[in-house]
RNA sequence: GCCCCCGUAGCUCAGUUGGAUAGAGCAUCGGAUUUCUAAUCCGAAUGUCGCAGGUUCAAGUCCUGCCGGGGGCGCCA
């Protein structure tokens, strides 16, 4: 997609959608670098940050401090000839050295606007498209079968399908695959509960929480008698022999649990493009032991297949138990490789808890001498806590993943009882919003952090909330509903987005950064700096508000405006839409 | 015992390849609505960035040690 500029003052600057501002300033600071000094040392880094403070313009460059040493030159005086010998395009207004040797550039807002005007002429907000051909392997959300989704499983799945849309929107090849805990020692604990404690009513009214029931009982049986664990064991072993009897039990596990969990992804507004679980490769695992051994990378050690990582200092990693079955390390290296065979991907995306930190490192040592062409990245976050102590299902202080949903609807639809909606509009509101509060809230925090799971949080609709962007974004639509009512005959879409006060120009620099902002976070796996500059950009637009008329400005400068908000409000939805969250046309 | 992660305002947390005076929300206090949705905005107050060294022109950020919390470490996933 390239946008067509009339305006020949702007051919040298962004042109199209394959770069964003900061992109754009960091390639033309490096050539300028390159034009003045010439040659420099390879590894070094010339680029430009944003500033912290609008005193110190709108992007910087430090290097002048970097470079003092290699050219042996202080770098107040680097920056200072670098200042006035550099040719600026256009969209750079001036620069100016500060303190030790900063290089501040200020940009010209009127440029912005225009490129910000053509670029969202048609109501998109167009992204660059980094990842052309490249393909990610995004493995998400991943629950296990018989047992319910709680609180505790939100995280993988509103993470992993930020980073699914993100992906998307910046060109990318992704395949996004729900790997189901479906082949796992669980199945044996759960073939032994089914066939000593079941409760058919049961089974056919709450099948989910049936099976919950036979898992626990079984799970405490095998804890206190060891026959019974070894009976679940061979139970295991008889069901990946391919034993009838016990295959089809687990198909029957697997689609009750499968329905329920459509049902659930349906509500978050989650999809995959795949959904395999461990037992689709199934088939694989003894082939990639079977590699293991060839290739000395794993040895039978006290019965089991084990390999030895030494050299990467890390533990070493059972692949095949004793019994002759395979684990999860087995399941997820074949998994590797058959995507590997199928995809071609650059990377596989693994969003699950710290817990698993370790387990995937030893993968990931595995895949390197397998030689697989491939990268393993895992984004884990920090496990879900309530106040005082941590989810257990065993403890049975878990929330159901379905009670809170429930609970943040019907604090919305309280919220918008007084609004003149009509019920249907109201339901469909309060549903938007109750699961947009739910998201944000998980999505706004860095990954990493522990969450400490408080009701009153996760619903909070106020402060950095998703209904304050919704709201936001409502605000605007209804703003501009009623430009049309009000001036059926002019068009703010032909307008120029304003940037004149200072609140329309700090708007103007947000909007423009919202590519770069798209790319970091997906870079550093973190939708939660999308989400705050989205925060920012609804509180700069909610500034703006507060300070100069729209509808009520002369004519002009009213479009102007209008044009600024319009821009605005696509930017709030397609980040949202980008965190996987819905804006609805009025609140 | 070994490994990984976290420690920032009363609480919950941001803090881009190390950059200029460490920031939000909640809570507290004080303001703003003849106006386009007050779910908003403006202001005040709040800090030994766990502790101690080190590297650097520059450290909340990197390195080492220690303290506190969480997680993990051959037959669970």
């Amino acid at each position: 997609m390239q946008a067509k500029i009339q305006d020949h003052t702007m051919t040298t600057t962004i042109r199209d959608t394959h770069t964003t501002l900061e992109q754009f300033l960091s390639d033309w600071t490096r050539q300028a670098f390159l034009d003045i000094f010439g040659p420099l040392p390879a590894a070094t880094k010339l680029g430009v940050t944003a500033t912290a403070t609008p005193e110190h313009g709108d992007y910087q460059c430090n290097q002048a401090m970097t470079l003092a040493k290699a050219l042996q030159t202080r770098p107040r005086d680097i920056a200072t000839r670098f200042v006035e010998t550099a040719k600026t395009p256009p969209l750079i207004e001036r620069l100016d050295v500060a303190g030790p040797g900063f290089i501040n550039y200020h940009l010209d807002r009127r440029v912005m606007a225009r490129t910000l005007g053509v670029r969202t002429i048609d109501g998109t907000v167009p992204l660059p498209d980094v990842g052309r051909d490249r393909t990610v392997i995004l493995d998400y959300s991943g629950p296990n079968v018989a047992k319910p989704m709680h609180v505790g499983h939100i995280r993988s799945t509103v993470i992993g399908n930020a980073l699914h849309r993100m992906y998307k929107a910046l060109g990318y090849r992704v395949v996004a695959d729900n790997h189901l805990g479906d082949w796992g020692t669980q199945f044996g604990i759960l073939i032994m509960g089914y066939r000593h404690f079941l409760n058919p009513d049961a089974l056919r009214e709450q099948p989910i929480a049936e099976l919950e029931r036979l898992y626990v009982l079984s799970h405490a049986e095998s804890r206190k008698n060891p026959d019974w664990l070894d009976q679940a064991r061979a139970e295991l072993v008889k069901l990946q022999a391919g034993d009838p009897n016990n295959t089809e039990l687990w198909r029957n596990f697997v689609d009750l649990s499968r329905r329920e969990f459509d049902r659930i992804y349906q509500r978050l507004n989650v999809t995959f493009d795949v959904v395999r679980g461990e037992s689709y490769y199934r088939n694989r695992t003894a082939d990639i032991v079977d590699q293991l051994i060839a290739r000395g990378i794993a040895r039978e050690s006290e019965g089991a297949i084990v390999a030895f990582l030494d050299a990467e200092k890390l533990p070493p990693c059972i692949v095949r138990k004793r019994d002759g079955g395979m684990n999860y390390a087995a399941s997820d290296l074949a998994a590797v490789a058959d995507r590997v065979d199928e995809f071609h991907p650059e990377r596989i995306v693994y969003v699950t808890d710290e817990r698993q930190q370790l387990h995937f490192k030893q993968i990931a040592a595995i895949c390197r001498r397998l030689e697989l062409p491939v990268t393993l990245e895992h984004v884990w976050f920090g496990l879900m806590r309530l106040p005082g102590r941590t989810f257990s299902t065993r403890e049975g202080n878990v929330i159901p993943l379905e009670t809170l949903l429930d609970e943040a609807e019907t604090r919305a639809m309280t919220m918008i009882s007084s609004t003149d909606m009509a019920a249907s509009e109201k339901r469909e509101t309060a549903r938007i919003i109750g699961i947009g509060a739910v998201k944000y809230a998980d999505l706004s925090q860095n990954p990493r952090s522990l969450v400490t799971f408080t009701m009153d949080k996760a619903l909070s609709l106020e402060g950095n909330s998703g209904p304050y962007l919704q709201y936001a974004h409502a605000r605007i639509r209804s703003l501009l509903r009623k430009y049309h009512d009000q001036f059926p005959q002019t068009d703010y879409l032909q307008a120029t987005p304003a940037a004149n006060e200072a609140s329309e120009k700090d708007l103007i620099l947000r909007l423009s950064r919202f590519p770069e902002t798209v790319v970091h976070a997906i870079d550093a796996y973190k939708p939660s700096a999308l989400a705050e500059y989205l925060y920012e950009l609804a509180g700069a637009y909610n500034a703006l508000y507060q300070t100069v008329p729209f509808l009520k400005a002369p004519d002009g400068i009213r479009e102007s405006r209008i044009r600024l908000c319009a821009c605005v409000s696509d930017t709030l939805r397609k980040g949202l839409d980008l965190l996987g969250i819905e804006a609805p046309e009025r609140m």
